[in-house]
DNA sequence: GTAAACCCTGTAGTATACTTTAGGGTCAAG
DNA sequence: CTTGACCCTAAAGTATACTACAGGGTTTAC
């Protein structure tokens, strides 16, 4: 059995990140010892990978704990799983595509300045002052 | 002069959003009337559409008040501008590359999902659970 | 003269994922 | 037996860019 802090160490996280996942309800409560400490198996460090792990690709929180969910119901299909993957994957995409327009304006931009005189005669500022050019990156 | 009310629909913003412009110091205090109202002069809209296509490119609010005041500085130059920008459009091209990785191991892992049976042989689950294929993304 | 539409201030709330603080017990080593 | 490392709770703070609310004046149209 493992004190927090040892959960904490082997799952690269902080004790009190422990804390708040257990608020959170993403890990389940454990029992207490004696003196009031959380008493923990040594699986629940793969539990915490498993959240780190999901958080890597973009998985919040929330969408963590319905995850879990789903991998606790025997009743949940794969497919629901996948579901949650591909909405994820177009959130991303859709990220993606968002700042792949603010970094072509950007670019375009930084190109057509000389990087030389007075801010009074800057291309990028032209640009933001006037309307010009595709600025609009869809927020 | 324009009422806040007259500003905010032909900058496209809330009034609040206006008041906190303002309160953030990226709009210059504007006179006020014998009633204690906001009065601008007409120029302010174009000063509004700077900031909203600077948000759009990617920059924060804070970014836009260093922006606004190289804009103001006689001695600044073009290249501080364009520094600026330069350091958006690497954070951009991190996010996503970030977020391009995020993609292409859910990408994986919903393509190896055959989307049928139930979550105890769901390869997605299973990916997340053991370390397994490139999942870091960097954070 | 009254109701709708507008203006004001100051404070608090929103979302996300934690971190920090305050105040206080517990345990192991020397 | 005390010091340092560890544990506990509950509440507040962080960052960002607003939005909402409470409570109250002003202006315009009919």
């Amino acid at each position: 059995m493992l004190n927090i802090g040892d959960v904490a160490r082997q799952g690269g996280v902080s004790v009190e990140t422990l804390r708040y996942y257990e608020q959170q309800g993403l890990i389940e409560t454990p029992d207490r010892d004696a003196n009031g400490y959380r008493k923990y198996a040594p699986e629940v460090v793969r539990h915490i990978q498993f959240i780190k792990r999901a958080q890597d690709v973009g998985f919040t929180l929330r969408d963590i704990g319905d995850l879990l969910s789903l991998k606790a119901d025997p009743g949940a299909s794969c497919s629901d799983v996948r579901d949650r993957a591909l909405g994820k994957l177009s959130e991303i995409e859709e990220k993606i595509d968002v700042l792949s327009r603010m970094r072509d304006v950007l670019g375009t931009w930084t190109n057509a300045c000389p990087s030389t005189g007075p801010v009074s005669a800057c291309p990028i500022l032209d640009a933001l002052e006037a309307r010009k050019g595709p600025a609009n990156a869809d927020r």
